[in-house]
DNA sequence: TCGCGTATGTGAAGAGCCTCACACGCCTTG
DNA sequence: CAAGGCGTGTGAGGCTCTTCACATACGCGA
């Protein structure tokens, strides 16, 4: 009714699963729902939480991971604005299956249990939305299986760094240098490789003139060469 | 209403995802879907058809695989009586991601994908219980990539063994020696490893006494030993 | 019976990746 | 300013897994 709650509405409405929802309908989500505001690094939930909410990102950038028992972890995926994650957990009520972490300064919108599961039974339509978004998640999962299973290192993260520059800049493949920030540790737990790897492959690169590498980013100067090698 | 549509009907409702329908929804889908018979090694779909239906496994088995470009390939997953799969594409009427083919001698009834969409649309229910499907589908896949990551082959293999051994002894890990039909090529494609490689470990493992290797099969006599590998 | 295909068994050589060890530079905090 | 912490840079050594080569055994069809 404020702004604030205005707002909300047309960040909701930005989401895939929230797209076709009347006023009403987000209101009565927003009534139940509660809205955390996350800094960078802090932990959302860890692998074994019991999960009775879904979340929904309403700015910012959340890394799903798994830990290994040796302190390394994998990641999964990362959300973006629009995106809502923790879905798995909140429909068969069982434990979180990933580590949840803020990559930057986040706000999440939290939806209970309970008031989704109402809502999906008001709107049949909703659950063929969140049939979709499961399946692009699948999707991408199973291609990471794939990636894992076929490619070496090296591949690996070309594949990244080219889907972290699209992503970054905004779509296509622009002709001039994007710049992607990303350490070189991150980058090794997004392709399952060591920090050692990663820096090695990347120096090859530099020395090939496909990018250049800074404290803490990335600039690809060529990325179809980097999709080559992908 | 004849025999055949009654067992149909009974197996059906034995897939978590039709459990819960009536008769008179269970003919109806039936009316509209069509049942393929599948002799060992048919190619059901590959990767990259259009993907306009979906399949229920009636009997047999079904394999879910990811294509290298080399000729290799990965097991995505294996689907059994009562499993239900092809949803990827059908939902977001995408190409079909992945490679599917029969085991065994397998029956499976197709659904095309109008008659699917409008079940859905009648049954909301049901959607939830799709969905409930496909999070486990994503947990696994999940727990693939953990272990593809963090995992070295021998733990893969181990780990795979003692899955296949608990699905096909009828769950628990009994006392006795349980025996899983599987090539050592097969074991290589699950765990996303050589076929040389898996012999090796086989070797080992039944130099220490925990398995037996038969051709074609492998004999588990400590089922607990392999647990502790993985 | 003679191939041929398939499954298993084995060793050598080498590629790829990891771990460890240590280096530097920058920034923050006490 | 000193002390850590973090990110990067780099080399040595070693382990794992793959590739290649070849060998045996079984079963099936011409």
């Amino acid at each position: 009714m404020y702004g604030s709650s205005l707002s909300l509405r047309q960040i909701l409405r930005r989401s895939r699963l929230f797209a076709r929802l009347g006023d009403s309908e987000i209101d009565a989500i927003l009534a139940h729902a509660t809205v955390a505001h996350q800094a960078e690094g802090d932990q959302i939930f860890a692998k074994g939480d019991p999960g009775n909410s879904m979340m929904a990102v309403l700015k910012g950038r959340i890394m799903i991971s798994a830990p290994s028992p040796d302190g390394r972890q994998v990641v999964l995926t990362v959300m973006r604005e629009g995106d809502v994650f923790g879905e798995i957990a909140l429909l068969d009520g069982n434990e979180r299956t990933a580590d949840a972490t803020a990559m930057i300064d986040s706000e999440l919108l939290v939806v209970p249990r309970r008031s989704l599961l109402a809502l999906l039974e008001r709107r049949p339509d909703l659950c063929i939305d969140l049939l979709i978004v499961l399946c692009e998640r699948l999707r991408r999962t199973n291609e990471q299986v794939e990636d894992l299973a076929f490619l070496d290192l090296e591949a690996r993260i070309a594949k990244v760094l080219v889907r972290l520059a699209e992503e970054n800049g905004g779509g296509k493949s622009p002709a001039g240098p994007v710049g992607v920030k990303i350490s070189q540790r991150g980058l090794g737990e997004l392709v399952g490789g060591s920090r050692e790897s990663v820096n090695k492959h990347l120096q090859d690169w530099k020395r090939s003139g496909i990018i250049e590498i800074e404290k803490g980013s990335i600039v690809i100067r060529d990325i179809e060469a980097l999709a080559a090698l992908a």
